[in-house]
DNA sequence: TATTAGAGACTGAACGGTCTATATTAATTT
DNA sequence: AAATTAATATAGACCGTTCAGTCTCTAATA
């Protein structure tokens, strides 16, 4: 059991080449050999591919989520100063600035429901979760920030991520982020939040 | 030359296999044995798959939006009621009413960058084309409804668009076109374009 | 009879997955 | 502490299958 482990390893290497290249495309032994591990090192800890991707998936939720929520929360404005700092960190993502070195290639889980179209498989599955629990989060924050609805608020700015990431990554529009922000400006004073330009207002909110 | 085109059916067939499959999960076997279709036969029509992908898409990309903007004209509304009830076509797209039999699977032009992710890589191209479309048409749409700024709100609703789809696919969300509606209203209000819920009103947009 | 279209065998490469032989490490015994 | 044994991780050859794409031979049409 080496130190820099190498399971970690090629897990790290699935999520770089299962990202750029998609699933099926991403044949087992180009990440064996991007990752310069052998084969069997690969059928020890995992059953087969697909367990492999469920793992890389899984390694990219983690991974995503921390930085999101870092994002956001470096941001350090009040909880609807964050639902909007929330599309600058998208395009800091799209822009490449989020995962050194990694080219923005879209979300790994609208990506990976496109190649498993089936909602009962497990990575479909996977993919609906991670929105769940990104979706979570955003309740939390439209709640902490005095949404009247804030389910309905998290929901609507989670589907202008959603929006944004897919206009980013289809037609390659780096700036999608911040058309996505001023629509989420919108919504949010339509949900009795108003966030002005440059503000320290909004102290009640909390 | 036989009068139900061999060719047309490859093509169909293919739309619909890469449509539930991928465009990577998907071999030419599959296709060729579902169209009943011989191999030489593809061969003789396309220069590769990549080229049969490229023909899928292009198939796909008029059979979509001859459906889109029927099924949003045939509402029979103003120009911003038109803008609303495309929010209502997605939905039938998404309970499986759009295209006769085949479930729905997600936009196979997110899809296909999904699975091709350069930017400059002819079937990446395609369906950042495909939404240069349908682009052009809300965009026709928000001017005749009166919108000051119609390139801006066409592109919100297209955002809303690209959402709501991905929300449908991903978390099997049957009813994400009402909630990105309600989105889309708001949004309209800020352009400027108000429509009542039951609504002859707005007629001065024409 | 000339031309074209179609069926199926075939090609080399790549696929996911297995097997075995060899290092490397850890534990046990002196 | 050193030597030996036991356990495990690794490398790379190997398996049958499927991949995209070609070739040839036959059948049908003009």
């Amino acid at each position: 059991m080496p130190r820099p482990s190498k399971k970690e390893h090629l897990v790290e290497t699935a999520v770089k080449l299962f990202g750029r290249d998609g699933f099926h495309a991403t044949g087992i032994d180009k990440i064996l050999q991007e990752a310069g591990v052998a084969r069997m090192t690969l059928y020890k800890h995992f059953r087969s591919k697909d367990e492999l991707i469920l793992a890389a998936l899984r390694r990219r939720d983690e991974q995503f989520r921390i930085w999101f929520k870092s994002a956001i929360e470096k941001s350090g404005g009040t909880p609807a100063e964050r639902l909007l700092a929330s599309f600058d960190a998208l395009d800091e993502w799209f822009a490449g600035r989020a995962f050194a070195g990694v080219p923005f290639t879209g979300c790994a889980f609208i990506n990976a429901t496109a190649e498993f179209s089936e909602a009962n498989h497990p990575v479909h599955q996977l993919a609906a979760e991670h929105k769940r629990l990104i979706l979570e989060y955003l309740r939390l924050l439209a709640s902490s920030a005095g949404a009247r609805d804030s389910d309905g608020l998290a929901w609507a700015i989670s589907l202008l991520h959603e929006g944004a990431i897919v206009t980013a990554q289809v037609s390659s529009d780096i700036h999608a982020g911040q058309g996505a922000k001023k629509i989420a400006r919108t919504v949010m004073a339509e949900h009795g939040i108003e966030v002005t330009t440059k503000s320290l207002a909004n102290e009640d909110a909390y």
